[in-house]
DNA sequence: TAACATTCCGCGC
DNA sequence: GCGCGGAATGTTA
């Protein structure tokens, strides 16, 4: 895999916590739930010292993270950086990506749509992978049976997105 | 090569 | 119906 370009860090607080974003030359490349564990030898940029790409990148992370977290549909994204996942990776984002607030797909329902039907098991591995949590909806992916399925956030997390999109999972 | 955020089928309750 | 066990399966590090 290719050399990481080290991402700045921005904060991005919403109702549910303090989100932390990451940023490349190339856009937004991460975001990470909020952790109950302070900063871990995190550098944390203001506002203020970013440039202009940086700044319009993070004021639109924050407006889309805010409306995606009240359940309201994205009105507009910001650049993302997925230069770092695998060709395979990246199709399995981009579907996941035109699954709109409120609809939920399996895992077998993902892979047929990038035309391996047998690959189901691979994008619970890509969901796993998938940098920008949220905005690229992972949570939308459920188990055929209507189960859960994982998440790499934690299941309460996946639990928690789901009902703010009123999705129906089974337990 | 050995993990996996799966799925499907067959069984026993 | 539900919960198991087991097999098949593609991608990844």
């Amino acid at each position: 895999m290719n050399k990481l370009e080290e991402p700045t860090l921005c904060s991005i607080p919403t109702r549910l916590g303090t989100f932390t974003a990451g940023f490349s030359s190339r856009g937004l490349c991460q975001l990470d739930f909020p952790r109950r564990n302070r900063n871990g030898a995190r550098r944390h940029t203001g506002k203020s010292a970013l440039n202009d790409k940086l700044r319009l990148w993070l004021a639109e992370t924050e407006v889309a993270l805010n409306e995606s977290l009240s359940g309201r549909r994205v009105s507009r994204f910001p650049k993302l950086d997925l230069s770092q996942g695998t060709p395979f990776q990246r199709e399995v984002w981009k579907v996941l990506q035109r699954i709109s607030a409120g609809q939920s797909r399996s895992y077998g329902e993902i892979a047929s749509k990038i035309g391996r039907p047998k690959a189901f098991r691979a994008v619970g591995q890509a969901c796993g992978a998938n940098p920008v949590p949220i905005l690229i909806p992972c949570h939308r992916a459920l188990a055929a049976n209507g189960k859960l399925g994982g998440f790499s956030g934690g299941l309460d997390w996946k639990k928690r997105l789901l009902s703010i999109e009123k999705i129906d999972y089974r337990n």
